[in-house]
DNA sequence: TCAACAACTTAGAACGATTCTAAAATTGAG
DNA sequence: CTCAATTTTAGAATCGTTCTAAGTTGTTGA
């Protein structure tokens, strides 16, 4: 089943994405689409998409940036990253997964979600449901190195 | 060794965390002291402990408050929490552990850190040591009950 | 004891990320 | 093409947090 869908070209079918989700393919959210989900998993702040729209000559505003962050994550598109409370990650991978987070540099490193397990969990309180489980590796750069 | 030096008494000894931590001990100082260390682990943001301090008719100004969680947490006394990008959290307890974290609420509970374990963790990469790792269980609470 | 200086606190301004507003522009349907 | 609904946008507003500069307090040592 599905066998190559994804595959089929390097590139996003983002248009598709869109029509999928329900989101009129607007300029705006084509070119973002394209940024964020051709080539490779991705993380990015909005500052940091707004600035490489910028650069890649197409006009979006920081208020479209962040609206169309939202509305990818809600339509499933993209993940939310909470790893610092100075700025919102958002993830093109969208799949079960975890994080190294750089502390240093800001930047984030998939983890495979099958390569980690969590075990000993105990149980979700009374009246909770487990919404996902985080698992994220803070790390500080050695800056020095064994010669 | 150190059979039950912090078991002696409920209350903090907020005056010699102080001194050993190198921080004067200010009116304000013990005041959020007492209020963080007396009586179990605590979870809390530099609003709520403002508002607690007033309440409990002790003066300080937030940005006080904001200095001395940053000060506490710098002398291993509290640390950070990162969950929530709208807000920071702060430990009391600063054991190697984990979180509940109650989307709905916003509040946090602890999880033992010797009852999850994290198997899996593909090695850090090249020039960096892991200088932490921290498992949060998101939860939403479930309103409805099998009844 | 108390002078003197460093450490500390504070009000309010400043800040940076994010959200809101309301008005203008674009989109898709017919 | 027209029109209504959706989207975009500039700029103002918000919110948590940090900064600034001035006043206060704690400590030290004569």
């Amino acid at each position: 089943m599905m066998s190559s869908v994804t595959q089929d070209r390097p590139y996003s079918q983002t248009l598709t994405r869109l029509r999928e989700a329900g989101l009129r393919p607007t300029r705006q959210r084509l070119a973002l689409g394209r940024l964020l989900f051709d080539g490779g998993d991705r993380h990015v702040t909005a500052e940091a998409l707004h600035e490489e729209a910028q650069a890649a000559g197409v006009s979006v505003s920081l208020a479209t940036v962040y609206n169309t962050l939202h509305q990818f994550t809600e339509a499933q598109l993209l993940r939310e990253v909470v790893v610092d409370s100075a700025r919102t990650y958002f993830d093109t991978n969208v799949s079960d997964h975890h994080h190294f987070f750089l502390e240093n540099s800001g930047s984030l490193m998939d983890i495979d979600g099958d390569k980690i397990a969590v075990t000993g969990l105990p149980q979700a309180p009374e009246g909770t449901d487990v919404a996902r489980v985080d698992v994220i590796v803070r790390l500080h750069g050695a800056p020095r190195q064994a010669s």
